[in-house]
DNA sequence: TCAAGCACTTTGTCTTGGACAAAACAAAAA
DNA sequence: TTTTTGTTTTGTCCAAGACAAAGTGCTTGA
């Protein structure tokens, strides 16, 4: 029997059963045959263009518009095209051949080079970003496997922390910044990233992993001082939720601990949020570099 | 209005909302309250017992079974009691209790001196499984909430990564190991400390993250040159779908590739995989150097 | 005594169509 | 502009029934 379960489908595109099943009742898409015993059978070619839905929707696209085009109009939603022609661009082709090829070693010394040739700064800032749109663009498309992807991605973290592990270590400095997620988000490379960023300009953080419930972030404050808190909010996260999760967070903090949101998930809020007090918004990653100088000669003065 | 929606619970425990609701059709248990739309509220402790339940059954248990029994039955199901007079289980206890106060450096500074005093493989084999044991104890009786089971897991993974990264870096050597879980599986970390003694006896390693469909596993065999594939399965993965898996994965595999599987989902189906020609069944962590030691032996010499 | 086959029980997933509240949008008022 | 109000869209939840796959245990045969 060809074709995969509804269940299968949850798993690999996150939209619930209910999801799917109230889709196919409303916009009549997906229509999925049936198996001998009247079930759900998805066809490959649909579960792939779930996914490309999925992912237009995270861009903030809504699903009755999506339901209605055909398959040409849905990839050219995608927005900016990709830049192959910048030193970024070519490295990330270069990796992304590598990571196909399973050559580990030889793009472990890509990495390595690019990272000695911009410094740490740099590479999280540009190269990164642009490494990571590839991937996933390379990944929508079918070009890549979740295999590849992995290589990749595994290959850059494990850059990342062992150059955090090189940096000269300094005692305690200011700010000390809590880094974490909010419940339900799942995207941890960008925290990382921002974690990088700081550590290079001896700022001290506390990584809390992802999903920490709000009441765990405040008490971690009171454990122990913090003088910021990071917020990572990736593209696919509800803006309604993260605005008012970002705002209850805001309440309970302590009104000295800054808070700094950051990640493609905080883009089309930006408006109501950014007068609460004590509160930076963070559109782009090297803006981390920015708030933090900003803090140090306003606050860390005193 | 108390108590949390279905849907939370979901995410919470990982039982699907059908199961929830059959359950409580069935058994009378999970009886949750309703709000005013009628729709279910679980209370905390539901919740809690629900964990307790899905931790159970994961160990072999039958629901049926246990939603007959009381609170104290339960807990008393628990087997092998924690040992603390040891030193890997005062390590444990110790390193929980920096973990709660979130005192970062002290933390990384018992790691460090834990790992250098023992070395990377008794550090592997003993100290790890015992502290996750204690953490998985812990939070599974709310005496750690998840950012501190983050701050300590966090802090291994660190630990481990800059130790494989110090080893002496040689060629690639024989054998070279895949190293994957199967789709829907998401413990990591024992694949990491997998790599990590392979490393240290100068095994190559091709981690290839989690979650990968089989038929990329045999893709990459073609890519690239590959003497093993290793398999991780934890014990919440359903034995009889590991089973199923790994038969079908090893009729994919060239018969000259050996097929490692190894984590807590494999000790309940020992007996009708272990004849497959080329496969190995590891109950154990320590388990991988004796495979590996075995395999140089024999194949390791044509 | 052990392995294989067969019947029985348990258990998770899938089905339908209706209902409703929360989110997103659009338009009007402050 | 920002805020309020009304309207549409959209995801989640409910019920009870059905069924196949997984697990258990008994029986048969070697």
């Amino acid at each position: 029997m060809v074709g995969v379960s509804i269940g299968d489908v949850e798993r690999d595109t996150g939209l619930s059963k209910d999801t799917l099943r109230v889709w196919e009742r409303r916009y009549g898409f997906p229509l999925p045959e049936r198996d001998d015993n009247g079930e759900r059978r998805y066809a490959p070619d649909q579960v792939q263009r779930l996914r490309l839905i999925r992912r237009l929707m995270d861009a903030g696209h809504r699903p009755g518009k999506l339901m209605s085009i055909g398959l040409a109009e849905l990839e050219a939603l995608h927005s900016a095209p990709l830049i192959v022609d910048d030193e970024c661009g070519r490295v990330a082709v270069e990796l992304l051949a590598l990571a196909r090829l399973h050559q580990l070693a030889p793009l472990r010394a890509v990495l390595n080079q690019t990272l000695a040739r911009q410094g740490l700064q740099r590479f999280v800032t540009e190269t990164m970003p642009t490494v990571l749109r590839h991937v996933g663009e390379a990944w929508l498309h079918g070009e890549i496997g979740i295999a590849d992807e992995h290589i990749l991605t595994e290959a850059l973290q494990n850059l990342i922390r062992s150059a955090m592990h090189a940096l000269p270590t300094q005692s305690v400095q200011a700010p000390v910044v809590l880094l974490t997620s909010l419940p339900e988000e799942d995207h941890g490379l960008g925290l990382l990233m921002v974690q990088a960023l700081l550590e290079s300009e001896q700022a001290s953080c506390l990584p809390l992993g992802l999903r920490t419930p709000l009441v765990d972030i405040c008490s971690a404050c009171n454990v122990v001082q913090i003088d910021v808190v990071g917020i990572s909010v990736s593209a696919a996260y509800p803006p309604r939720k993260a605005q008012s999760a970002l705002k209850a967070l805001r309440e309970m903090l302590p009104t000295e601990i800054e808070l700094w949101a950051g990640g493609a998930g905080i883009r089309t809020l930006t408006n109501s949020l950014s007068n609460l007090y004590a509160t930076r918004l963070l559109t782009d990653i090297s803006d981390v570099l920015i708030v933090l100088e900003n803090w140090r000669s306003t606050k860390g003065a005193k």
